[in-house]
DNA sequence: TCAATCACGTTTTTT
DNA sequence: ACGTGATTGA
């Protein structure tokens, strides 16, 4: 360790944390403190680089571990992160600003909540929580549900928050607009009353509490001198927001960078979360904004064979706004990418499943080093049964997580509470649950006098009167009993006595289905414990971490106070006192810090249903990891590409490096599958091949069935439709069996060679140039059910893609 | 208050 | 098709 802590000055290449980077990652290291923005592409090494920046930059003295913050999106990410530095430094983390971006806004308002105007035992909100406050409130007003769905009404809350703006911000468009605006004003009172904040409020209040107290703004400004961001091509308008607000000052309308570094790093060829408010533009503006003079691209992959490589390259080289990047890799070209076509959803994973056995089998591949990957989580289904009737171990990703259990959601209810009986949410879910006889009709009223008093459901229960009334006491009794029985207890004998007072253990015990619910009421008590344990609560892991930071400096050979800022002495100069309090974790009870625990980290997405298992996952669930084959099934037009996207070119665009994102996962092998039929929504579809598969190299692929016609087949005028077939027939060449046979089509006979596609009695069949008297002409996509029922879907020149019944409206072939 | 029935929606998701 | 969430009847 000693050798990496030489001076800057010393050349770098000694220093063993450096020794095995490539020149382009070497640069990004070791930048000077400045604004920087590195393009790490796919299997770059980019964790590698932000982790190995961080060590050098504590090692070489450039800065004491208080002084950087970096951010991620994912409790994962900021984990991975944390490990990988720790195996680098002998360094207590446990001081360093290193977590999420909804993570640190909370540490920022739970160490200032004064400021903040919060309580301060204030709560999380979670989606569900939220949604549900949200339906409390529509009701309250006496609004239509029809009329005002709290889910769009959630949504809409949501996206003005990530757009930085309060209900006071918004430009009225007309009169329905004015009354949503008027719900996210009535919704943060309640919240306000409530104390709790949801998460795009933690992101909101903590960007304010920056802009509004420059005292505060500018102490952090001061401490952190590097702040280091991943994923940036993710980042939401806010997020930028409260990074500049980190990172400088506005004067005059502009914005002015400060004098502390700012490194992000991103991937806009892997930006894949427009849908939920993620902005590539931020890239751009960053360099921009803050006059960054150095960029790094980081193209030298470490994860794929050369054929994966050509084919990512080849199809991004489709989307037209793009920053520029090119992957490449020193491994050899590999395999070539195997290309299958199945008659029927059914069909195509039962192949794949046989070519996974094949491949366990044969090739000795560990399960666990398989994915498959789709589109939707709608696809998993078909696979899952056919995996499971096989008998082969699989895994799906993207279940319920454990805190999102309803089981467990009730305890963390009864939990929340112990410290704020004014959480109207928690109060509602659990005020008859276990059933104690308070009804709905009680609880409206209940409702309805809390609203009249302008007061909690809790201190309005004792205005309420009636027999009802009784029962509601008898629950307020009880959970006041509960807080005195669990003063002054450890985290795990607060839930223990909360399990046995609420009365949800012996619910979950008489219930004969309740099993699996009462072992995870048990693993709560588990997961409490495991978490005191990491925080180390009440003892001196807490107490003191900037002092240790300095200590474990000075071990080292270096001094902390460098560059004449020392951010202990900074921070006890502040005359924010509860920002120390924070700092020392005091004022946080254990319960408090867990629940907030629960709700920031719903916790793992599924148990360990068996290390040695397929890996199933969507393709945004699958950024980020890598496996030695890849099977990316449904490659299907309207399904992936989506049909929702296809309205404009951006929609096309992002899933398109979504597909880039699913086939740059793969090592060693790549399947890209796809079915002329699926069951969607209960009824049959037919579906033509994803406009991807034309998009590749033809030298890449291997066509394991005759290409039959695809996206690009009408356009060109080709023939079309040999010999129809019906729906779940075997084709022609029946199951080819094993991926070594092969064919190989040149490009142009792909379109011709045709085998086929499913006629119905109508005789509008996906890939046509139809006619409509009113649309004009159009391409038809997607030809769903039966008789009267069919549809079309039909891409229009001038009118965009429509859904047609084809008994009413008139298409003509053409 | 609880069970049975029915309408509804159904891209992607983290915090 | 299928699971969820709200409504209705016992």
């Amino acid at each position: 360790m000693r050798a990496m802590s030489c001076p800057a000055s010393t050349d770098p290449a000694r220093s063993p944390l450096l020794q095995a980077l490539n020149p382009e990652q070497l640069a990004a290291v070791t930048l000077p403190a400045a604004h920087a923005l590195i393009l790490a592409g796919a299997g770059s090494g980019k964790t590698r680089v932000l982790t190995t920046r961080i060590a050098w930059l504590l090692s070489t003295g450039q800065v004491t571990a208080g002084g950087i913050m970096a951010v991620t999106f994912t409790n994962k990410a900021a984990k991975e992160m944390l490990t990988r530095l720790q195996a680098m430094l002998p360094l207590n983390v446990r001081g360093m600003w290193i977590g999420t971006f909804h993570g640190l806004c909370h540490r920022l308002l739970r160490a200032h909540w004064k400021l903040a105007a919060l309580p301060q035992t204030f709560q999380i909100l979670d989606t569900q929580d939220q949604l549900s406050a949200i339906k409390r409130l529509v009701k309250q007003q006496g609004l239509d549900e029809e009329q005002f769905k709290p889910k769009e009404l959630q949504w809409f809350i949501a996206h003005c928050k990530e757009e930085g703006l309060r209900p006071h911000q918004i430009p009225i468009h007309d009169e329905d607009h004015r009354r949503k605006v008027e719900m996210y004003q009535l919704y943060e009172a309640q919240c306000q009353r409530e104390g709790v904040v949801d998460f795009g409020e933690l992101m909101l209040r903590s960007f304010e509490l920056l802009r509004d107290q420059p005292a505060l703004r500018e102490h952090y400004q001061q401490r952190f001198r590097h702040i280091l961001i991943d994923e940036f091509q993710d980042t939401n308008r806010l997020q930028y927001a409260w990074l500049k607000q980190l990172a400088g000052h506005e004067e005059q309308g502009r914005f002015v960078p400060g004098s502390n570094a700012v490194l992000a790093v991103g991937d806009d060829d892997q930006s894949i979360y427009a849908f939920r408010g993620a902005r590539v533009g931020n890239m751009a503006d960053f360099v921009r904004e803050f006059g960054v003079r150095h960029q790094i691209k980081l193209e030298q992959n470490y994860r794929s064979h050369g054929h994966i490589l050509d084919a990512a390259n080849h199809l991004i080289d489709h989307n037209r706004s793009r920053l520029g990047k090119q992957l490449r890799t020193d491994q050899g070209a590999g395999e070539p990418l195997r290309v299958y076509e199945a008659p029927t959803d059914f069909a195509e994973a039962q192949w794949i499943v046989d070519e996974i056995r094949h491949l366990v089998k044969n090739d000795g591949l560990p399960r666990q080093e398989v994915a498959i990957l789709y589109r939707s989580n709608a696809q998993s289904r078909v696979l899952e049964s056919a995996l499971f009737n096989a008998g082969v171990p699989y895994r799906v990703y993207g279940g319920l997580r454990f805190f999102e259990r309803a089981e467990i959601k009730h305890a963390l209810a009864y939990l929340r509470l112990l410290d704020n009986p004014h959480d109207d949410t928690s109060f509602l879910r659990v005020a008859n649950f276990p059933p104690r006889g308070i009804g709905a009709r009680t609880l409206e009223q209940l409702q309805d006098r809390a609203r009249s008093r302008g007061c909690s459901l809790h201190d309005a229960v004792e205005h309420l009167g009636g027999a009802a009334a009784t029962k509601l006491r008898a629950f307020v009794a009880k959970i006041d009993v509960m807080r005195e029985a669990t003063a002054g207890a450890t985290l795990r004998q607060i839930i223990d006595i909360m399990l046995q007072h609420s009365g949800l253990l012996a619910h979950y015990r008489d219930d004969r289905d309740g099993a699996d619910r009462v072992e995870n009421l048990e693993e709560l008590v588990n997961a409490a414990e495991s978490f005191v344990m990491q925080e180390g609560f009440g003892r001196d892991a807490v107490a003191l971490p900037l002092d240790e930071t300095a200590s474990t400096l000075a071990v080292a050979g270096q001094s902390p106070v460098s560059q004449g800022l020392d951010p202990t002495a900074a921070l006890l100069d502040l005359p924010l006192s509860d920002a120390v309090a924070a700092e020392t974790g005091e004022t946080v009870s254990p319960l408090v810090a867990f629940l907030t625990h629960a709700a920031l980290e719903s916790g793992d997405n599924q148990a360990q249903a068996g290390q040695d298992a397929v890996q199933l996952m969507t393709v945004h669930a699958a950024k980020g990891l890598e496996f030695d084959a890849v099977f990316i099934a449904g490659l299907e037009e309207g399904l992936f590409p989506h049909e929702n996207s296809l309205s404009n070119m951006d929609g096309l665009e992002e899933e398109r490096r979504l597909m880039y994102v699913a086939i740059t996962r793969a090592r060693k092998r790549l399947y890209l599958t796809h079915a002329q039929t699926r069951m969607l929504h209960g009824q049959t579809r037919y579906h033509l091949r994803s406009r991807f598969f034309d998009e590749l190299p033809e030298h890449c692929l291997k066509w394991l069935t005759p290409p039959s016609a695809g996206w690009g087949a009408g356009e060109r005028g080709s023939p079309w439709g040999a010999a129809p077939s019906r729906v779940g027939m075997q084709p022609a060449w029946g199951r080819s069996g094993l991926a070594e046979t092969g064919f190989t089509v040149p490009a142009s006979a792909r379109q011709t060679a045709s085998p086929a596609q499913a006629a119905a009695p109508h005789g509008i069949r996906a890939g046509m140039q139809v006619f409509h008297p009113k649309f004009g002409e159009g391409k038809v996509l997607t030809v769903e059910g039966q008789g009267d029922d069919a549809r079309a879907q039909v891409s229009f020149m001038r009118h965009g893609s429509k859904w047609l019944a084809l008994s009413v409206a008139k298409l003509t072939p053409i």
